[in-house]
DNA sequence: TTGTAAGCGTTATCAT
DNA sequence: ATGATAACGCTTACAA
């Protein structure tokens, strides 16, 4: 460890440790010279200020956790890239836990981070429990929690997503204007907010269409790949859908493997739409049509208010839900 | 915050902090009933530590710093799951700096990580520069480092990268079994080990064959994709290549969009492999041979070996390269 | 087996 | 404009 420390610099300059702290902070009480003096010598003997030593005195970390469900689906990284983004900008360090799709390892993370570790907590749910006590518990100590993407709106905070109603909406509706009739919905969880609205989105589009709501055209998402395409092959042979909306781009991924082991034409047979953040659709045979959420900027944003906020003293985050518009990209696979 | 202390604890049992600290470490200097009493007073009172004043003492903070060149690629995506589940079974925290491919940032980061903020580093270079000075100053500091896949040779540590040579090699004897004799090889930087390896292995094979090496069918990557796409363009024009090796996924993403720019038939008139981690390449329009690294295995593996030299003292990182093997699988773009 | 006290490096308050 | 000092919460000799 560099050990160069406050009081060696002191020593070397002959001042006072006090004198030293204030120069390095650019106070108005100190000596311009003096200033000027003191942070050569910093720079000279590579000082590194001790973040502990200054996290238990001024009891704040100047570091932010993230909790994410998983980092491998696009849309988190660029979200997680969005956050790292921001935090840096505002010299932020951005601590990472990933909770594998399981609450279990959220609230565990969670109740490790009291007592200083970080200033705020950035979360996007795992979304298979609903109790979410233990994030009203660490607001309540203190600790501001933003919610992104998957979220509770029962937790008083600031939530940015995307417009996953309208989106649930779009999609089924570019699906019924190309002539589908029966659509199935490829959903995440019964406990995800994003996967309910847009269920719920999807449903409404169905009612306004006058196409009653079969509820065999349901699947739920499971964190085994060849169970996925199992239970969509199952759904098409027994439901002989013309359409899917996949509500995370891993479900449309084995949308695409059911649809090739059964020899159905994607475009032709069953028009596919999928929410994804994958660069690469563009290339799948066929193309795949998407709903595309600005990942980054969710993260961004995500991680800009939690800074401003924190910054800014007596300043408590809004109980709010922030919308960020997504993008629809026709492609071959609703030809 | 928490602001449950130690103190308080000794205060509603009417014992010494000490003696509370010792409880909860489970020292063998305190009475077993007097742990099983600490202990069920810290967990009714939700008592965390606080990891700054630890930290402060001890001279360690449980945290690893990851530096990679982007978060995006599902390589690193891949390779950060494994730290992190490597460092959450070794109770680390994981703090997260992205570079952007920038050793600027890299240095800015590493610079900022002195003085305890964090035990050890592991880092995949930017490779847009080649003095690393700034690492071995890290190093010398006392903060260990450890490199993955992105490395340089001439730094004293381990390092675990993936056999990039021979997978150069055999890239490029795959698709010269495949009736190719006229290969491109899409590179990321001279300044980067891996592809540096991969190209070594690239001409080895070549050179294997008969096969002249031709600088002309060399290309470099650049950070903007439409670029990429381009210079691809160009040496399918004027070189008419029938074969081309892409050394990450981006350029093969970008060779795949190039010959479709140019109704270049994949398979048949050009050859594509690539290496990548997606893996929805199966799905691609037709399916993308690729050469894929164990990254998460990669992660993990880089961050057991920085913990385990962290737990035992007066351990030094073994200056040893790890190679893990690869797999190549065979996809219609190389049929 | 338990308690006392010093100290980690910084900052904030209060002198000088 | 600069300096002395206490305190942040924890750990660890050392003492009891």
């Amino acid at each position: 460890m560099s050990s160069i420390t406050i009081k060696d610099l002191a020593q070397k300059l002959n001042l006072s440790p006090s004198t030293i702290s204030k120069a390095l902070k650019d106070s108005y009480e100190i000596n311009a010279e003096t200033k000027l003096r003191v942070k050569e010598m910093a720079k000279q003997l590579k000082y590194v200020p001790n973040s502990y030593a200054a996290g238990l005195r001024k009891k704040t970390s100047q570091t932010i956790a993230v909790i994410v469900p998983n980092i491998t689906d696009a849309f988190f990284a660029k979200a997680i890239y969005g956050i790292h983004s921001a935090a840096n900008q505002n010299n932020y360090n951005v601590l990472i836990y990933i909770s594998s799709e399981d609450y279990k390892n959220e609230k565990l993370f969670i109740e490790s981070l009291g007592n200083g570790k970080v200033d705020g907590i950035i979360i996007s749910l795992s979304g298979n429990n609903n109790n979410h006590e233990y994030i009203r518990f660490t607001q309540d100590e203190g600790l501001p929690v933003v919610l992104f993407d998957c979220v509770d709106f029962d937790i008083d905070t600031t939530k940015i997503i995307s417009d996953d109603y309208t989106n649930g909406i779009k999609a089924t509706e570019h699906l019924l204007q190309r002539g589908c009739r029966n659509i199935a919905y490829l959903g995440i969880s019964e406990q995800v907010s994003t996967d309910i609205s847009r269920r719920e989105g999807y449903k409404f589009a169905l009612e306004k269409a006058h196409i009653a709501f079969d509820p065999e055209l349901m699947i739920t998402y499971s964190h085994n790949t060849a169970t996925n395409i199992s239970r969509i092959k199952s759904v098409l042979q027994n439901k002989k859908p013309d359409g899917l909306v996949a509500s995370i781009h891993d479900l449309a991924i084995a949308a695409y493997y059911a649809c090739n082991e059964l020899n159905i034409k994607i475009g032709q047979e069953v028009k596919i739409i999928g929410f994804s953040n994958f660069d690469a659709v563009d290339l799948f045979n066929p193309p795949l049509t998407t709903i595309t959420q600005p990942a980054f900027n969710i993260g961004e944003q995500a991680a800009t208010i939690l800074i401003q906020s924190l910054e800014k003293k007596n300043y408590t985050l809004k109980n709010e839900v922030i919308t960020l518009p997504s993008v629809l990209y026709k492609r071959a696979s609703t030809q």
